[in-house]
DNA sequence: GCTATTATAGGGCGTTCC
DNA sequence: CCGCGGAACGCCCTATAA
């Protein structure tokens, strides 16, 4: 049976989701900040017809882009997170297999599918009608060239929202007229290598020699080249992988210099990092710390560093995470630095009661450990407060910027919008 | 004066083991 | 006992994506 792969993918994701409750902002331009209000990473049609760019410093295009009577927004993330998981649901139902790909993509499998540009309509009335997202469908042989059909469905508005590239003729005519760094897996480096070798359009590296351009670059090329010519290497993933890794990583929205509120900020990020990898239900045995100031400060030396700390065994408890997180900083800070930002990773990880320790080493682990986190999270779960290691500090003067942050509409009881 | 976060894959290279 | 060469692994870096 031939494989067929729809991406469905929302448009303007966080702005959208910004618009849900504010019709009162139609037709004005929009945009969405990174977190700290540092950059835009999400624009409405309005904003990008402005000359807005994608990844803008906030700073920058913010006089213009108000006097122009843009609205800004701070990223709201729990919102998102709720309206994305409204849309995947929606798709589960209307596809038999799906992957979520990220909070706004998801690919499903419709192989053996008899009218799948009708599929694809349909998916795409049924998202609007019951969440008020918009969606654009791409359905081709491979992830890729679904990925590339959805552009097209975006790029091209007479299309309906819906591009259907199944029909060989159809999908060369397509390649020929996609610049080469839309293609899934080509990014700025790629594109400019490529362009150095007379490769401009889709087309042009689809017509490549897969095994040649392997060399040259690496399997992953070759593997978007096969892709590109309908042979599918990428599939459809419905369970997630275990992560393999957890990081949480923040800019500070002052600058820190001392080391007690450097030290509550990196508390801060372990216990956060400790509290996803019990949600993964995993353990881990390594911990890294980065810190780095500005590096577009000019006036300023730039430094940068990290440091690793090993446990004597995979742990999930916040309290041992941390303290080795401490443990790391002590190593990398130096004083007189004005700091950016700091990061905590967590790596190695072990599945509960898989590890071995050696056969003369002697480690408790605390006592409560489990019964401690697991009230822990049950409370902070709970939205009637939070509880927290002393260590994070009550100050908190580092704590992220976000002005211009929306209601929670959809997961915070007193935010619910009232209709008058 | 203000420039995001999180995750993965793969390559290169040095080290260690056999 | 020594050296060679490949496998395996750790670590760091680059590239990409959303």
């Amino acid at each position: 049976m031939n494989l067929l792969f729809a991406l469905v993918d929302c448009n303007n994701f966080y702005v959208s989701c910004e618009r849900l409750f504010r019709p009162d902002l139609a037709g004005r331009p929009i945009v969405v900040l990174s977190n700290n209000d540092g950059c835009v990473v999400s624009r409405s049609a309005e904003a990008k017809a402005l000359g807005v760019p994608m990844g803008a410093p906030w700073f920058r295009v913010k006089a213009q882009f108000e006097r122009a009577g843009g609205v800004a927004f701070s990223s709201n993330y729990a919102l998102y997170a709720d309206i994305s998981a409204r849309v995947m649901s929606v798709l589960e139902q209307l596809a038999p297999r799906v992957e979520v790909y990220s909070i706004d993509e998801a690919f499903a499998d419709l192989s053996g599918i008899q009218a799948p540009a009708a599929l694809g309509a349909h998916v795409r009335a049924t998202v609007q009608r019951w969440t008020g997202i918009t969606v654009g469908v791409g359905v081709a042989p491979s992830k890729t060239l679904a990925k590339l059909a959805n552009y097209a469905a975006k790029r091209w508005p007479a299309t309906g929202g819906v591009v259907d590239l199944t029909c060989p003729q159809r999908r060369q005519r397509l390649l020929q007229r996609v610049p080469v760094d839309e293609v899934w897996g080509i990014g700025l480096r790629l594109a400019r290598r490529l362009r150095g070798l007379g490769i401009h359009t889709a087309g042009q590296l689809a017509q490549a020699n897969a095994k040649v351009m392997r060399r040259h670059f690496s399997v992953v090329m070759e593997r978007t080249i096969c892709e590109l010519n309908g042979e599918s290497c990428l599939a459809l993933h419905q369970l997630p992988e275990p992560k393999r890794q957890i990081i949480s990583s923040r800019s500070f929205g002052g600058r820190v210099s001392e080391w007690q509120p450097l030290r509550e900020a990196v508390s801060q990020y372990a216990g956060r990092a400790a509290e996803k990898l019990r949600e993964q239900k995993q353990y881990c045995r390594l911990v890294r710390v980065a810190v780095r100031t500005s590096p577009f400060a000019m006036n300023e030396p730039f430094y940068g560093n990290s440091a690793m700390a090993e446990l004597p065994l995979p742990t999930d408890d916040s309290r041992e995470l941390v303290q080795a997180a401490c443990h790391c900083l002590l190593h990398i800070w130096r004083p007189g630095l004005v700091y950016q930002k700091a990061a905590v990773m967590l790596t190695d990880f072990w599945p509960p009661g898989s590890f071995q320790p050696g056969l003369f080493e002697v480690h408790e682990s605390k006592p409560r450990s489990r019964a401690l986190m697991q009230v822990m999270d049950r409370i902070n779960r709970s939205g009637k407060g939070r509880v927290f290691l002393a260590a994070e500090g009550t100050r908190q003067g580092w704590q992220m910027k976000r002005a211009f942050l929306s209601p929670a509409y959809t997961t915070r009881i007193g935010d619910l919008p009232r209709v008058y």
